[in-house]
Formats: C-alpha cells, structure tokens, sequence
DNA sequence: AGCGGCTCCCTT
DNA sequence: AGGGAGCCGCTC
C-alpha cells in the first residue's frame, strides 16, 4: 500500500516552498502553507497548521501552489506529525466521496480524523514493577499485604494499580506508599495497538456442506486480491457469521488489514463471543461510544497497520487503513447504514467504492437483501453465495395474518380475539410470546374529550407521545417532553384526557388485564438504556423468567430464544402509511427479522400478523415467506415509477424559521429549476416533518434516468441561486426516506 | 466549525 | 450616538 506514497518524490526545502493543506473544516478547498526551512513533506502527511485563530490537523494534499495568493500573507506549516502518510486510495476515497455527496471535501477529511487531538497523546497511564534495587533503608519485616504485592509482582510483569488491587486484595494505599518507600518502581505502560494478529487459528468448527462451499468461494474472492463483491444470502442462524470469519481469516493470513462494518453496535457481545471463538482475541472495536484513548489507540493501529480487524459502524468506513484487505458488510439492508446527517451517505454503498478504490473484495451479508443488492446480483455485478437454513425442519414458523377488518379488537383494545387466544395457549403451555409493536410509551396520540384539545410538541408537526413510565409526554423528534397533566391545558376540564393508539406500554398493560399471572417484560430504547440493561432482560428471558415481552425494533435482531414459540405484530401496516419509497420493504425486512424470533427451539413457532390490509403484497409474502417474489413485485414497481435503481434520486430538503421567506425563496428555487428530458423534479412540498426542532422544512425530488449526470445538474441548478444564510439546503444523493 | 466585522434597529 | 443581536463571509 505505501508503496505509491514512497514513490512521491519527497520535497526539498530548496525545490518547494508551498504546500496545499486540506483542514477538517466544512471547507471545499485547500489552503497553501509555506513549508519551513529543513522540514521535508510529502502528499499525504499530517501536519499541524493554524487557521484563522485556531490551530488544526491537516492532510497534505497537493504539492501546487496557487499563484494568485499573496505570498506575504501565507502561514508556515508548524509540524509535521510523525505518523504514516494518509494513502493515495485513502485520499481518493475522500476526494470520491466529497465528489458524490456533494460535501465539502473537508467535512468528509473531517470524518477520517475524527479523533481531535490522535497526535497529543495523554500521559500514559502508571503501572508498577519490582524495583531493580531495593533500598537499604527497608525494614527486616514486611506487613502482610505488602508482602503479597512483591509475590503478585515477581513475575516482572508491569501492572495497574488496580489490577493489583484487584488480585491483591489491598487498599490502593500500600501501593502508593510502596513506590514512595522504593519498595515498588512506577513505569509508564505502554498499551499496545488493539487486535494485533500474527497467527491465524484454524477453524474448529464443522462446517455443513453448503457452508464449506460458501466459505471457500469466499476465501478463493479474497485470495484473488482483487475487487469483487458477493453477496452473502442466508436466513438468521444459518451461519453466515461463521462463512465470512473463514474470508477474514484468509486476508489475516496474507497480512492485511480487515474491516466489518455492523449497523448498530449493539449486536456487539453477542458478536465479540463468536469472533473471539474463532481468532482468540478481541477485534478493535470504532463506533461513537468509544473512549477518547481507544480511538486514539485504534486509530493509530489502523494507520500503522498493526490493527488487523476492525469490527465497527459506518464512520469505521472512513479510517486511514494502512493496507485494507477486505470488507464485510453485515446486514447490509440495515436502514442504519444511511448517515442522516452532516456528510450524507450511505456506508454500503461507499464501502462498494472504497473495495474498488482499493482493488479488494467486499462481501455484502444479509437475510432479507436490500432491493438494490438483489438487484446487482441480477445484473452480476455481485457474486451470488446463498445458504440454506442448517436446521431445515425447524426453521420457519407457521404465519397467520389477521384481518382486523372481519376480526376487530375490543374498543380501546389492541389484541384481536385470535391473537388473545395464542397468547392465553402459549402461556398454559409454559411457553414465551413476543409482541412486536414498533412504538414506544403508551399512546401515540392524547386528545381533550371535552375540548378537542390534542397534545403536540411546539417544535415539531409531531404529537407528543404519552410515557407513563416516565409520566411525562414526549416528543419523539426534538425531545421536548412535560410533565402529564392532570386537567386539560386548554380547557381546564379534569379526567378528560383520552388516549388514542397504542405503544407498547398500553399493550403492556391489555396483557396484563388478559392474562394477570403472566409475567410481562417491555423491551424498548427509551427503557432499556444502557448495553447492561439489555444484557440482564435478556438473560431474565432466556432463565424463563419473563413469559410476555413486549418491544420495539430492538428486540428484532440477534438473540434467539428456544422457549419463544408465538409472536404476534401488533400493527403490521404501521411503517407503511407515509407512501415512503421503502415502506414495503423495510416493513417486509423488520417484520420478517421478528417473525423469525418465533420456534427456534425444537418447538414450532407461531406468527400472527394483525393488520387492515391483508390484500398488500408485503403481508402477502411474509405469510409466504416469499421474499423473492416480494423484491421482484417491488422492483417492477419501482421500474415502473423510474425509481432507482432503475432511475436515480436526489433530494433537497431547505430549511428554515422564516415559513414565508422559506415558500418564496422554494418558489424562485423551482422556477431556476432545470428542464431536460429524463430530469423530473418534484416539489416543493412540505417535507414530511414539516416542522422540525422548530425549523420549517421543504422538499425538492429529482429523478432522473440512470444515464443523467445528477451531481453536475444539481451543482447547476444550486449555482443559480443563493441561498440565503438563514435558509439550510441540504443535498440528499440516494435518499432512503423521505423524511 | 469558529470568529470578526457589518448592518439594522432599538434605547436613551 | 451607543450598542447588542443576527447575518455574512473568511480562514492560506
């Protein structure tokens, strides 16, 4: 990989004298600094430079200089950081994705140095040894806990404090007055780069037949070094975690660098088990959460080259890999690989460019593939490995879809008579059931009987949803929340307040008047807050101590519960109201992710799907388990309607207090809009949250055919007009959703 | 992103 | 005239 930075002719003080410097500021361009006397640079180094008033991190982006600027007026580059130049490709992908997403090179620079101060490293922390020499001044006798410590330390391994308190069971105390009297010896500990692979472990675990085919396709792609992509199909528990660790395995072994990009990190333990179990140590873990002294360490490792696995979300993506080997992008339909804010963009889909950047392969992972990935397959721009379910038999649950229509609930009620009834037999037979019901607190919706008074955030176009386990009504967007009246804040009215709709608290609270024994359990993110908090529900559920849970989105991944044999969806037409342009198919991914939390024991799982629109060809296919004539029927939708992948999409949502100022610059905004043939823009319509953190938003749509050059007829059309400083235009290359 | 400089309008 | 709040544009 260094070999093309090696191969930059190094500058000489006497032959340059300017540098051109790309800043993680939301920047377009690069700012020339003068290169001082005896400091040697190339493209790619890091240097410390000062902008404005501040000084900031750098990356040495060019060795041009511009001649209109003033000389006089330039700064001096102050540093240059001792540490791997940024590679050419690393530099590429920047310049690509800055190119794509339209942002600001520098903002996209900004997400690959995102640890501010990586080359101020903090003192070391202290660990203690034995001393080379004892003092004379000891005395003949050494007390008990003391004495344990010098035994704990005879091995010359140097350790914290707290670990030797820990082992030891001293007070922290002896430790300090030890190494005050001599008796112990303070030495900085120098913590190594994270996941350092030298040895590749054999596998141990025996594979199936179709799975040793998988794995050695995957292995023959990474062997080959080259770009190729595949896709990884399997339902849940197939194994497919344990097929792609055998292509990680054969890049560890030709000693490059691997990135696994998870959507969310909370599949982590679970996950950290498995990959421990195959390599025998921990991966670098990157992701938000990390502490500032990790990322610097992970960080570093990355671009040294030390690191070998990184197991992280999307930003991950953006880390200077010293010699990147392979990608793996797993669940790769997940909706949280699309970065919504600042530099827009959907990880997948760069971490496809960054393969071919890179010339490596990428393997695409998924139970129920994203439309567009099946669609590649199509096209075969995508290998295709597919594996089977190990466990045949016991592998799909019997789906029943409920017509709420011709079998309602009760008033103010949300379990129809049939799902009471799977409950009640799932309960009599000691076994688990699962509500699904993607909605947390308790009602959506609480409205004034007397007045017609309804609770709404006054930030947002949103109601504020009732929480009683917080008693409080809450917005879901801005976080705005207050306290639960008694009495009605419009009319004064007491004991008038109704609650319309359910969450999952009021769902909570009909099963518990169902079946009053049952022991009921909510998994949702606003009540299950922490990584331990998860883990201890979900160990209560698999000692059986909880018969009904009752959750959100959280309970659809990972985790398999073998007593778990009925699953009831609450509102399976919930995510599809809106007219999104994946509605359907996020619907068909979540609700058949948590179809498939039922029978994974021995026992056979039921589902029950309750909904008014039994007819919709998403319900359809799920009470099939028809995945593929679903993504077919969609894509013929999609062909129809000229949606991508079979056109290209763009939005641009402006923003803004002003409401009025905002309709008429939107108004002058379409008139300067483009018109050619195959170019459709729509809008502009209120964004679907139409109010947002008391900002009012509008919405632009351009379609175009899969031919048209969508970044330069946006930079057109935007060049056109000004956008005032109030107003916030934002570009959305590959909406996901129209929100 | 952060900062200084500018304008506009309200205060006294 | 004084002065503060939002708006704009620059940073090599």
């Amino acid at each position: 990989m260094q070999q093309s930075n090696q191969k930059q002719a190094s500058l000489l003080p006497d032959t340059a004298l300017r540098v051109q410097v790309l800043v993680p500021y939301p920047v377009a361009h690069v700012y020339d600094y003068i290169v001082p006397e005896g400091m040697v640079l190339s493209v790619g180094d890091y240097v410390k430079v000062s902008l404005g008033k501040k000084d900031t991190v750098g990356v040495v982006w060019s060795l041009a200089e511009d001649k209109k600027l003033d000389p006089a007026r330039l700064k001096s580059v102050q540093q240059k950081y001792d540490c791997p130049p940024m590679p050419k490709i690393q530099r590429q992908f920047i310049e690509w994705v800055a190119r794509y997403t339209m942002a600001d090179m520098g903002s996209v620079l900004k997400m690959s140095v995102s640890v501010p101060d990586v080359f101020q490293p903090p003192k070391p922390p202290q660990a203690y040894i034995l001393p080379d020499t004892l003092p004379d001044t000891l005395p003949d006798k050494i007390s008990v806990p003391r004495q344990k410590i010098l035994d704990f330390l005879s091995d010359a391994v140097p350790r914290r404090a707290a670990e030797i308190v820990r082992q030891v069971g001293c007070s922290a105390s002896v430790i300090r007055a030890m190494a005050v009297a001599g008796q112990l010896k303070s030495v900085p500990l120098l913590i190594p780069a994270p996941c350092r692979i030298t040895e590749v472990p054999k596998n141990t675990l025996v594979f199936s037949e179709s799975q040793r085919q998988a794995a050695d396709s995957l292995i023959q792609l990474v062997a080959a070094k080259k770009y190729d992509a595949a896709l990884l199909d399997g339902v849940t528990g197939a194994g497919k975690t344990e097929v792609y660790f055998e292509a990680v395995a054969e890049a560890l072994r030709q000693g490059r660098q691997v990135l696994i990009l998870l959507p969310e990190i909370s599949l982590s333990a679970q996950f950290l088990d498995r990959f421990n179990r195959r390599f025998g140590i921990a991966p670098a873990i990157w992701h938000s959460e990390v502490s500032q002294a990790k990322r610097r360490r992970t960080w570093l490792g990355v671009a040294e080259g030390k690191t070998k696995v990184i197991v992280g979300a999307r930003s991950a993506l953006f880390l200077p890999y010293a010699d990147l080997g392979l990608i793996i992008v797993d669940e790769e339909h997940d909706a949280s690989y699309k970065q919504e804010e600042g530099v827009l963009y959907h990880a997948r889909d760069m971490a496809i460019v960054r393969a071919s950047l890179g010339n490596i392969p990428i393997v695409l992972v998924s139970a129920t593939p994203a439309l567009e990935t099946m669609h590649n397959v199509k096209q075969e721009k995508y290998r295709y490995l597919h594996l089977p379910s190990r466990h045949a038999g016991a592998a799909m649950p019997e789906m029943h879809v409920i017509d709420l229509k011709t079998t309602p609930t009760g008033r103010g009620l949300f379990l129809s008579p049939t799902l009471q009834q799977a409950l009640k037999e799932t309960f009599a037979a000691r076994e688990q059931s699962l509500l699904f019901l993607n909605r947390r607190g308790y009602a959506p919706l609480t409205l004034c009987r007397t007045c017609g008074y309804r609770f709404q955030c006054p930030s947002c176009s949103a109601w504020l949803v009732e929480h009683r386990h917080y008693a409080r009504m809450q917005c879901h967007h801005c976080g705005y929340s207050h306290k639960i009246p008694k009495s009605c804040p419009e009319c004064a009215t007491e004991d008038s307040l109704a609650s319309c709709g359910p969450g999952v608290e009021r769902i909570q609270e009909e099963v518990q008047a169902l079946i009053p024994e049952a022991r009921t359990l909510i998994l949702a993110s606003d009540i299950v807050t922490s990584q331990k908090m998860i883990s201890d529900a979900v160990h209560q559920i698999e000692e059986r101590k909880v018969d009904i849970i009752i959750g959100t989105q959280i309970i659809a991944k990972g985790h398999h519960f073998p007593s778990l044999t009925c699953v009831g969806v609450v509102d399976a037409d919930l995510g599809l109201a809106g007219g999104d342009l994946r509605a359907g198919e996020r619907t068909f991914q979540l609700l058949h992710q948590v179809s498939g939390r039922a029978g994974r024991g021995e026992k056979p799982g039921h589902v029950y799907i309750q909904t008014y629109m039994p007819e919709l060809s998403v319900i359809c296919a799920l009470a099939a388990n028809d995945r593929d004539k679903f993504l077919e029927a969609e894509a013929r939708e999609r062909e129809k309607a000229g949606l991508p992948p079979y056109g290209r999409l763009a939005a641009l949502i402006i923003s803004g207090k002003d409401e009025v100022k905002l309709d008429l610059f939107c108004r002058t905004l379409a008139q300067k809009a483009p018109r050619f043939d195959d170019v459709r823009i729509l809008g502009p319509v209120s964004a679907p949250m139409a109010f947002l953190r008391g900002k009012h938003r509008r919405r632009f749509l351009v379609k175009t055919g899969k031919s048209v050059a969508l970044q330069k007829l946006l930079a057109e059309w935007l060049s056109s007009v000004k956008v005032p400083g109030a107003f916030q235009l934002k570009i959305d290359i590959d909406p996901q959703s129209f929100n």
